[in-house]
Parts: C-alpha cells; sequence; structure tokens
RNA sequence: UGGCCCAUGGUGUAACUGGCAACACGUCUGGUUUUGGUCCAGAAGAGUCUAGGUUCGAGCCCUAGUGGGCCAACCA
C-alpha cells in the first residue's frame, strides 16, 4: 500500500517536471545558480577569458571563450579579457594582437582589456606586506636546491637555510631583486607557508624570480616577475572576478589560490573563487604549441593558419564560421571527465551553419567533357539557376548552356548497377537547372581512359519548364558546367591532419607518426564564371561537393578555394 | 609509496533536495527532394566500472575495490 502511495506520489513530480521543462544546466551553471542562491546579487558576477599571449588561440581556447563569454550572455554580466602576461621570456605584442583579433572574430565583446602587468606595482606592495607580516622571505638558493627540497608527492619537503632571514634583510634583497641589482636566479621571493604539506603547491611556492627582460608592455621596468599563482588569484580580486574558472590540472592550484587571497582579501569586496572543468580534447588533431610548432617547422603545414590547423585563425581560413565554433562548443558541453571530441561533431556544427546560409554554385572537380549530339552546334542558352533552396531571398542567377560541358568523372560509368543513380550508356539524368539527358556512347584514347562521353538531350525536359517531359522523374542530378563558360579554379581538398583519432595518445609512438600524407590534394578544377569574382573569405555549396571558401591566394586571374567540409554521403558509405 | 579529481549507449553531455536513464552527434529504416545534401517520420543501441551497505525505492548517498587522470618549472 504505501509502495503505491510512493509510486503515484513520484510519478505527478515527475509530471509537473516535465511541464515546466527548462534546459538542463552545465555543472559550472549549477555553481553559478547555487551562489545566486546563496547570497551573490546577480550583479556580482563577472567573468574573465585570461591567455597567456604567448601563442596562437586554438580549438580548445575556443571552448574556454565560449564558456566564459556564453556566461557572461546568459547572465548579463561582464567578461574581461585578460592577458597573463607575467613572462616576458615567452611573450609578445603579435599574439595578444593576435589573440584580440579571434576572440572578436568569435564574436564576442569584452567589458575589459586588463594586463596582469598593469598590477605589477599593487603586486609588488602586496609582497612587501607579506614579507613584513613574515609570510614571505626571500631564498638565495639555485633552483636546483630549491626543488630538492621539496620533496615528492610521497614524501614531504624540508626547510630552506633562508627561511628565518629577518625582514629587514628581506626586504633589503627585495628591492634589490627589483631594481635589478641582481642577477637572474640569484633569489627569489617565496611564501612561507607549509614545506610539510602534501599538497606540493603549498611547499613555500615561489612569487617572483628575478628576469632581466624586456617586457612586451612595461618594458625594463620591473627586474622581477611575478609568477602564475602569485598574479592570478590577486588579478582576479582586483577587477573583483566572481567565478574564475580553468582547466582541471588547476585544481591543486585551488588551495594556493585561496591562500593567496587570504593575506589580501578585503571582506567589503567580492572574493573570486576558482573553479576547474576538464579540458576537452580534440580527436585527429593535437593542440600542444611544442606540437603544433613542429608542425610548422616541420613544413607538414605552411604556417599556424594554415587550414588544417586546429588554431582559430586555420578554422578561419579553412572556412568554419564563429557561428558553427560557437554552436560547437556548446553542444559539447562542459564536464569533468577526460573526454576525446570526435571532429565528425565541428563538421556537423559547420554543415548545419552553412546550409542555411552559403550559396549554391556549380564547380566541377575531376571533369570529363560531355557532348550533347543533338543540341545545335554554336547555340547556348541561358538558365535559371537558385542560389540557396533554404533561403529564398537569397534569389536566382543565369547560367550559360551549351552543347559541350564538363561532368564529374566519378558521375559516369558505362555499365552500372540499379544502385548507381548517375550516368551510364542508354541511361536518364538531369543536368541540375538543365535537361535531361541520356547517355549514348564513349570516346577514348590509346590506354582506354574515357576523353569524352556523347548523349542527347530531351529539349522539352527543360527544368522549370513545366512542360509533362520537364516533370518527368530520374534518379540522378548531375551538376555541371559549360566548356565555354567555364573557369579555372585551384581547390584545395582538405582532410583530417592525422590518420590517428588521438595521435598524441600513443605512449609508443611519436605523433608525427600519424601525419596523413594526404591531408591536401591540390587541384584544378572548372566553375562557373561567377565564382572567379569572389572576395576572399565568400563561402559556397559547391553542389553535390561540399562547402568551400575563398582562400586568401586567390586572385580573380587565379581563384583558390578551400574545402571547409564534404557534404554528408551516403553514397560514398555504400562504396566504401 | 602520499594527496586530490573522475567513471552514464560508439562519442559528448543531462537526469535539481534519491522516483519510468534523457538530449545531440553518429548508425540503421522509410518518405520528400531537380544536390545520394537539406527536411520529415521512425528504429536500434546503455540499465549507469565492480562488490557490499542505507532505503519502499540508488546513476545519485555511504564503504571498499578496480580503472583513468593530476601534483616534485625561478612556465601558464
Amino acid at each position: 500500500m504505501q509502495r503505491y502511495f510512493f509510486t503515484a506520489f513520484w510519478y505527478l513530480c515527475a509530471l509537473i517536471n516535465i511541464m515546466s521543462e527548462e534546459k538542463s544546466l552545465n555543472f559550472i551553471e549549477h555553481i553559478i545558480e547555487d551562489d545566486l542562491k546563496g547570497g551573490y546579487s546577480p550583479k556580482d558576477l563577472c567573468f574573465r577569458f585570461p591567455p597567456e599571449p604567448n601563442g596562437y588561440l586554438h580549438l580548445g581556447h575556443a571552448s574556454a571563450i565560449c564558456l566564459n563569454f556564453g556566461l557572461g550572455l546568459r547572465y548579463n554580466a561582464p567578461v574581461n579579457l585578460r592577458f597573463d602576461d607575467t613572462n616576458p621570456a615567452k611573450e609578445e605584442q603579435e599574439f595578444v594582437d593576435a589573440i584580440k583579433k579571434d576572440v572578436s572574430w568569435l564574436g564576442y565583446e569584452w567589458a575589459q582589456e586588463c594586463y596582469a602587468s598593469d598590477y605589477f606595482q599593487q603586486l609588488y606592495d602586496w609582497a612587501i606586506a607579506l614579507i613584513k607580516q613574515g609570510k614571505a622571505y626571500v631564498d638565495s638558493q639555485t633552483s636546483e636546491e630549491i626543488a630538492a627540497q621539496k620533496g615528492t608527492p610521497n614524501s614531504s619537503g624540508s626547510e630552506s637555510p633562508y627561511r628565518s632571514r629577518s625582514v629587514d634583510e628581506n626586504l633589503t634583497l627585495f628591492e634589490k631583486m627589483k631594481n635589478g641589482d641582481v642577477p637572474e636566479g640569484a633569489h627569489v621571493l617565496r611564501a612561507k607557508i607549509d614545506m610539510t604539506s602534501p599538497n606540493m603547491l603549498m611547499r613555500d611556492p615561489v612569487m617572483y624570480r628575478v628576469l632581466h627582460k624586456h617586457h612586451h608592455r612595461t618594458g625594463n621596468t620591473w627586474s622581477i616577475y611575478p609568477m602564475y599563482d602569485w598574479a592570478h588569484g590577486e588579478s582576479d580580486y582586483i577587477e573583483q572576478v566572481s567565478h574564475s574558472f580553468c582547466t582541471l590540472e588547476f585544481l591543486p592550484h585551488r588551495e594556493l589560490y585561496d591562500w593567496f587571497l587570504d593575506q589580501v582579501c578585503d571582506s567589503e569586496k567580492l572574493r573570486p573563487k576558482q573553479r576547474e572543468f576538464a579540458r576537452r580534447n580534440f580527436s585527429h588533431t593535437v593542440v600542444s604549441k611544442r606540437k603544433l610548432m613542429k608542425l610548422v617547422e616541420e613544413g607538414v603545414v605552411t604556417g599556424w593558419d594554415d587550414p588544417r590547423m586546429p588554431t582559430i585563425s586555420g578554422l578561419r581560413r579553412r572556412g568554419y564560421t564563429p557561428q558553427s565554433i560557437r554552436s560547437f562548443a556548446d553542444s559539447i558541453g562542459v564536464g569533468k571527465r577526460e573526454n576525446l571530441i570526435d571532429v565528425s561533431h565541428l563538421e556537423f556544427c559547420v554543415r548545419e551553419d552553412l546550409n542555411k546560409t552559403a550559396p549554391r554554385v556549380m564547380a566541377v572537380l575531376d571533369p570529363v567533357k560531355l557532348v550533347i549530339t543533338n543540341y545545335p552546334e554554336g547555340q547556348t542558352e541561358w538558365l535559371e539557376a537558385e542560389n540557396n533552396p533554404e533561403d529564398e531571398s537569397a534569389g536566382s542567377r543565369q547560367l550559360l548552356f551549351s552543347r559541350e560541358l564538363y561532368i564529374e568523372r566519378e558521375d559516369f560509368k558505362e555499365e552500372a548497377n540499379r544502385k548507381f543513380f548517375r550516368l551510364s550508356i542508354g541511361k536518364e539524368v538531369r543536368l541540375k537547372n538543365a535537361y535531361i539527358i541520356q547517355g549514348e556512347s564513349v570516346v577514348k584514347d590509346a590506354e582506354g581512359n574515357i576523353t569524352e562521353i556523347h548523349c542527347t538531350y530531351d529539349p522539352d525536359s527543360k527544368s522549370g519548364s513545366g512542360t509533362e517531359a520537364s516533370l518527368r522523374k530520374v534518379k540522378g542530378t548531375l551538376h555541371w558546367v559549360s566548356v565555354a563558360d567555364a573557369r579555372k579554379i585551384e581547390v584545395r581538398m582538405y582532410d583530417r591532419l592525422f590518420m590517428d583519432a588521438a595521435p598524441d595518445g600513443n605512449k609508443e609512438k611519436d605523433f608525427m607518426e600519424f601525419v596523413n600524407p594526404n591531408s591536401l590534394e591540390v587541384i584544378t578544377g572548372f566553375a562557373e564564371p561567377g565564382l572567379a569574382e569572389a572576395e576572399e573569405g565568400t563561402q559556397f555549396q559547391f553542389q553535390r561537393l561540399g562547402y568551400f571558401v575563398v582562400d586568401r591566394d586567390s586572385t580573380k586571374e587565379h581563384p583558390v578555394f578551400n574545402r571547409t567540409v564534404p557534404l554528408r554521403d551516403s553514397w560514398a558509405k555504400l562504396t566504401e
């Protein structure tokens, strides 16, 4: 009896749940919602995307960008773009500019453009205060000695002989470090925490090191530079960032993040919190800077923005749209477990976007000549072609039709089974936007290769004419271009860079062994004439083939297209 | 010889204070189609790493185990 009561009760609850249907939240959003319930005001919310300007942004960054800026949009909260520029040895203005360009291109606006280097003075002042409180000291050992004393994850560390230096001595030494009076490596400033902590990060972490390097923004003003842990949380605090999201490998840093915050936090102000999510791994590619660099240096790709690279600039050049990357990031969600996201997901997202927007055109990439023997020699006519069946407002264009055309070599077979919907001897197909034709014969060269296909057309079957003949159903439709009217185009057919789903996941083999030797095939094809006029970045669907974008190498005399992604192809799957 | 994080269809994520394991991609059918695209309709595919425990009821809570990951830069 009791059992039935519970069952009925919960059934009712479930029903109510369904009726009040809400989009489910990810765990990051749950954290924010909980904070909102627990006393945060919506206007307290503030996020940030904090890249180090030491390289180009890639797909992994893109998902972090989408996460943070997406949260900003969802909660109507500011999102800062903060450059974590605490290591002048690696950072350059060039990367700052590239990062800004990429984030903007993705379609996001940051509330403030911030730099950790803007906080160097404040950080320094706080460090002085820590020294005065006996919570930081100057260590004069070598980095090797310090590392040795740090112990291991399995055994605790031991204290530095300099740990109990007097406040005055620490102050004097730190002053010298700051003024550039000591060589690099001579001293570091360390936080005095706990050399026996199970967390290695808490064993008196280095706060400052001496670096006589030119900084891209502060020039030679500073000879000491703060370490990540000292700079990051305090930067969040200065900017009053409410939630500082980073990847899981920073989880052990959280304890230190909080310790540093404890030293400076004013209870009147908002105290930032760090939370961690799992880095997204993408199949058939690598994202580590070192590995990407190797691909560039060894000439596997042409540069950081090669259309095969997982960099934002590479994706842009490949023809991926900002919308497609954002919906990709959104749809893969965010979690805390190891993952390997298949690139086919990204491909789906870009097809979905481009399907709605890309004008349809005809281009033949592996041409063979088709002669319509009963079409009068010298005759031409204009035919109307729809620009995008998904978008009526895209209108239509005129195409020149004539006796000699190019069609795809793979669209013809002398003999074919009934699953082959294309042209063969004695079979009928429609030429897109034109007429129904029937295969008649072939012309071959000495080696037996087909050089011409001869066919006849049905003059009453013109597309859109409304005649009975034009309404006939034929199994296949082929795209074509007119020989006389066609323009030569260079087409770069890109494929995945790596043949293995996880090229850097193999312990025995180097990732370079998995490089796909056929990741780029450059071909010459023919396209309808309008394409030669298209500007860099313009996207098209080459009907029945895929989505293509005008490359920056393109000129009117020599148009160049990159294949973004092929169309889904259930026929190809059948023939595999 | 430690500490911490994680484990749900092939993949990625959901499942709110325990209540019929859901969504997207992918796969497979069928339909529409002048793109073997799109679109529409439908299907298969997990019983939630294992073993215990608590409970009327566990993917969710507890314990132990197993598997994976992270932690010993003057990198971020």
